[in-house]
RNA sequence: GCGCCUGUAGUUUAGCCGGAUAAAAUGUGGGAUUCCGAUUCCCAAGACCGCAGGUUCGAAUCCUGUCAGGCGUACCA
């Protein structure tokens, strides 16, 4: 039975009003005690002519008593609708009970293609804390859609092609050594790199001479090619390694250098639907009347640019996956280009652009300044990755030295607090990076959410010979109980309203206050202990079991681990 | 200069398609556990929601102005 259907019906059929007014009008009150559901009639209050808290005094007795509502009561000009408790707990207690993991998902997606990209780190730099935005945020929205029945494609648009890897070349060609490279590839570029930034503002010539092992690149030289492939090779290798630490898989490492030979078409189209023009040497997509700058197709030099490239691959995208949404997750700095190269999508006619979305994200700071990897101002994610999981080993030890797996679970836990923390407020803020803040475990965190989880688990383990599959759920009705049998319920609710505005930040909160009230909950309901009597037992057990469920459940979309102790 | 974003308890934030006492965490001060594992739970103090106007029965939320900060503003990505 669906509880709130029930109560929008009954309220259509009371007050004859629209079925998209009521549903848009009910709502959850904001406290507890005030009932499940409230219904302000404030706005029926022009309709019939009557004052508002008169109007909720007689459709609270209008409304039939018994069934799915046990009490419905007037308070001011609301009407407050309180659940049968009984009732309410088997039916959520039997629904995650069939569905398991698959609680909370929905066909909202209805198989239509959704394409996340994300991460998209640079070759040959070093993957840094501020790669971990993208990553961590694009990994949870992939799997939000996967649950909610979209069919998901992850891509990595790797930044290997550009300017840079002329630069990056220039620089080998100088002070490279090969041997130096291979035991420490992304520092020892990384290093490099930092040099020639450093030379070319004495000796701007370098940048002439960059700009000419590009083109060398783009021309197919062979040994530029070779220094390319090299240099990718080389990153690749470190990026996987710090993946699989994330438990992040792409299905398409497409970059750039993919979308190299793709480009000169989409030159060709803009200009036979007569969109480019000249603009002191480059050819450009005028937007002056939408207010933006105008966006570069062709460089001056003839040269192709990032915008030439981002239209190609959304091109090749629409042919390839006939994409319903394709989501950038990308950080704010770079709006303006989004917006540009959509306007220019949406001139050129291609109607599909509109499935188009920028995700951007805040930037993570240094204390006191940005990070910069032409001035080497970085904070490496996978010392911030191994710092967190040594934490966390050396928490479990003074707890509990005789654990078992104590390297899997701190790998586990470690890695899950970092995620917790880009994933907990909203996309837009900055990040400022504390190695304090980073690995504070305390409140909320992820291993708040993986002690409760592992709570629960070891309750159920002292359980594991009573069979509670046919427990009466008319004996876990105290606040505690109901209070998180609603939450359980509103899984599938969170989940909707984060892919809504792309933020995996709803699914965070969810889980948290999940955690909180389970602890709250078996804090004041004892479970395994005490003289509890059987029936009570079996109805907390179910309980518990579905709070697992839904908790691993949830972490997952935020693509953290849960283990069974800690 | 112009455009976009942000400004809410000491700190980090939620709430922002208007509604019932502005919600959490952390920090501070107190308390619970003869322990289903204390990485737990409970209580308290703490906010003129940047400032000033306006719209409305009602504004943290919408509009206007203003101040502060961030990002962007054509041949880097």
């Amino acid at each position: 039975m669906d509880f709130k259907k029930y109560v929008i019906d009954n309220l259509v059929s009371l007050t004859g009003l629209e079925r998209e007014t009521i549903e848009n009008a009910v709502e959850v009150p904001p406290d507890e005690k005030m009932g499940d559901l409230a219904f302000p009639c404030f706005p029926l209050a022009k309709v019939m002519r009557k004052a508002p808290p008169l109007i909720a005094k007689e459709l609270a007795e209008k409304f039939p008593a018994g069934g799915a509502v046990a009490k419905v009561e007037q308070a001011g000009g609301y009407l407050n609708f309180f659940f049968d408790r009984a009732l309410f707990a088997a039916e959520v207690v039997d629904g995650i009970k069939a569905a398991g993991a698959d609680w909370g998902r929905s066909d909202l997606g209805g198989g239509r293609k959704v394409l996340v990209e994300y991460s998209s780190p640079n070759i040959a730099k070093p993957f840094h804390i501020g790669h971990l935005f993208s990553t961590a945020v694009g990994n949870s929205l992939a799997r939000i859609y996967k649950h909610l029945g979209y069919s998901v494609e992850s891509l990595n648009h790797l930044g290997d092609w550009g300017t840079q890897f002329g630069k990056l070349i220039c620089a080998y060609k100088r002070w490279g050594d090969r041997e130096v490279i291979e035991k420490d590839p992304i520092n020892e570029l990384l290093k490099i790199y930092v040099k020639f930034h450093e030379e070319a503002e004495k000796d701007p010539a370098l940048d002439e001479e960059a700009r000419g092992y590009f083109k060398k690149l783009e021309d197919g030289d062979e040994e530029t090619t070779a220094l390319w492939k090299y240099f990718k090779d080389i990153s690749l290798v470190e990026f996987n390694r710090v993946y699989d630490m994330l438990g992040v898989r792409f299905d398409s490492y497409n970059g750039e250098a993919f979308y190299s030979d793709k480009m000169d078409e989409v030159v060709e189209i803009l200009r036979d639907k007569g969109l480019l023009t000249e603009s002191d040497g480059a050819q450009v997509v005028d937007l002056s009347e939408l207010n933006m700058p105008p966006c570069i197709i062709l460089k001056s030099d003839g040269a192709t640019i990032y915008a030439t490239r981002d239209i190609a691959a959304a091109l090749y995208r629409h042919r390839t996956y006939d994409f319903y949404k394709n989501i950038y997750v990308v950080g704010t700095p770079q709006a303006l280009h989004f917006k540009q190269i959509f306007a220019v999508m949406k001139k050129a006619g291609w109607d599909w652009s509109e499935g188009c979305e920028h995700v951007n994200f805040g930037l993570v700071k240094l204390p006191g300044k940005s990070m910069s990897t032409r001035h080497g101002d970085v904070v490496f994610l996978e010392d911030v990755l191994n710092e967190s999981i040594e934490k966390t080993k050396a928490i479990i030890k003074e707890n509990n030295p005789d654990m078992e797996d104590i390297d899997e679970k701190s790998k586990k836990i470690g890695i899950g607090a970092i995620l917790y923390t880009f994933l907990k407020n909203s996309r837009e803020k900055d990040i400022v990076f504390s190695w304090e803040s980073m690995l504070d475990f305390e409140g909320e965190s992820a291993p708040y959410c993986q002690y409760s989880y592992a709570r629960g688990r070891s309750i159920l383990r002292r359980a594991a010979d009573i069979d509670y599959s046919d427990a009466d759920m008319s004996k876990a009705v105290s606040d505690e109980e109901y209070t998180l049998l609603k939450q359980l319920n509103a899984y599938g609710d969170a989940v909707k309203d984060a892919a809504e505005r792309n933020e995996p930040f709803y699914v965070n909160r969810y889980v948290t206050n999940l955690a909180k009230s389970f602890n709250k909950f078996y804090n004041t309901n004892p479970i395994m202990k005490g003289d509890v009597d059987e029936e009570t037992k079996k109805a907390r057990l179910a309980i518990t079991d579905a709070v697992c469920t839904v908790i691993k459940s949830a972490l997952y979309l935020l693509g953290i681990e849960t283990v069974e102790s800690m």
